[in-house]
DNA sequence: CTCTGTGAAAGGTTTCACAGCC
DNA sequence: GGCTGTGAAACCTTTCACAGAG
């Protein structure tokens, strides 16, 4: 298989929770029109998208479900679930932790990292969390075989703690720290970058009058 | 001025992030290579961003740092404080509330809605916030000229109040429900979707290997 | 000589439109 | 007839390379 384009890489997650919806009210075949709709684009790009994946529709007829659904989750690598720990445990990573959206996606948190493991208190709802200090951050992240790290610490350690964060095998950070990192090409990093976000949204305000 | 590529627009609130920095640390004048290597880009990136913005540097010197970033500031709307609301507050809107990005960057939370307005109570760290009854959604955001939602609400009900928020005259949202959102175009609408960018890194782990 | 501003080239993405298969 | 898969066209973005200002 071709590589795939970048921003196709993107719109995959996004069709995947379509198509579980459209199971989820038991419809057993979709068109590429019908996915559009859900996901907010147009039949042609859905069709250029899953065409780089192979041939997985029936002409006249559309994709079916379930197989459509099977195969972006092979591509999207989800067949097996994926360790995640957390780096910097205040307020937003205890948040995440709790957020559903994650484990119902087979994604599992097998530690949370802090300068403070006293922050372990703070959990409510019943779920609990391994808190465990910094300062063995490289080993701990190898001993448990973390495969992504969600990196909330504050912005000034970022850089220093994504280093570590790559030192400790792991090779995809979610970076919610408002610094660009730095860091060998062999991790991919993904900016979640809400200060920015919240600025574009105010330059579009200012362009509407 | 021309209108100004979605791209260069998500890139201003990080160039704005580097002068700050730069200013902290002294600079008084920075060129495009400095700006492009704390950015994360490259100097011809920059070069082509700002020009869309004007003729703003000195050639043989670069930009003065200073007014670089109020001329950014400008374009981006942030010479007012912006009037922030979330909707939705269980645990990612109460993080969020208390991300202290986001008032740095002036903009003023000034209510938060929820189904359950008992909700209150889980506000720590001594700030504090009016939460409201969903039940007055409409007219509290006209009432409390909110400019900005947040979105955070279970997906189930997340198409249901962003039309509802758009019937406040609100037209920025960011969404952090995992939902496309479908609302008339005078409403801009930036997606954050965590699930999704955690299942984008899985995509590239599975290509590693 | 240095560094910006910018046309032109290269590269990537989306949309079109239709051939080909069911 | 209906819908996919896909080259080609249109569009957008980034990179190059250099003229020109200081």
């Amino acid at each position: 298989m071709d590589r795939l384009p970048e921003q196709t890489i993107a719109r995959l997650p996004v069709y995947l929770r379509c198509l579980s919806q459209a199971r989820s009210i038991g419809m057993r075949v979709i068109n590429s029109l019908g996915i559009a709709q859900m996901a907010g684009t147009n039949a042609a790009q859905v069709r250029k998208d899953l065409s780089y994946l192979g041939e997985l529709g029936t002409r006249g007829v559309g994709y079916d479900v379930g197989s459509l659904a099977e195969h972006i989750s092979d591509v999207l690598g989800l067949e097996t679930s994926r360790r995640v720990a957390i780096v910097g445990f205040g307020r937003l990573g205890r948040a995440l932790v709790m957020y559903p959206g994650f484990d119902e996606h087979g994604f599992d948190f097998v530690a949370a990292f802090d300068a403070d493991p006293a922050r372990v208190r703070a959990l409510p709802g019943g779920r609990s969390i391994d808190v465990r200090s910094i300062d063995n951050l490289e080993t701990d992240l190898v001993k448990l075989r973390v495969e992504i790290v969600l990196l909330t610490t504050p912005a000034q350690v970022a850089q220093e703690m994504a280093l570590r964060v790559a030192a400790g095998g792991v090779h995809a950070i979610l970076n919610f720290a408002p610094v660009v990192l730095e860091l060998p090409a062999d991790v991919k990093v993904r900016p979640v970058d809400l200060a920015s976000e919240l600025q574009v949204l105010s330059f579009h305000l200012a362009r509407m009058t």
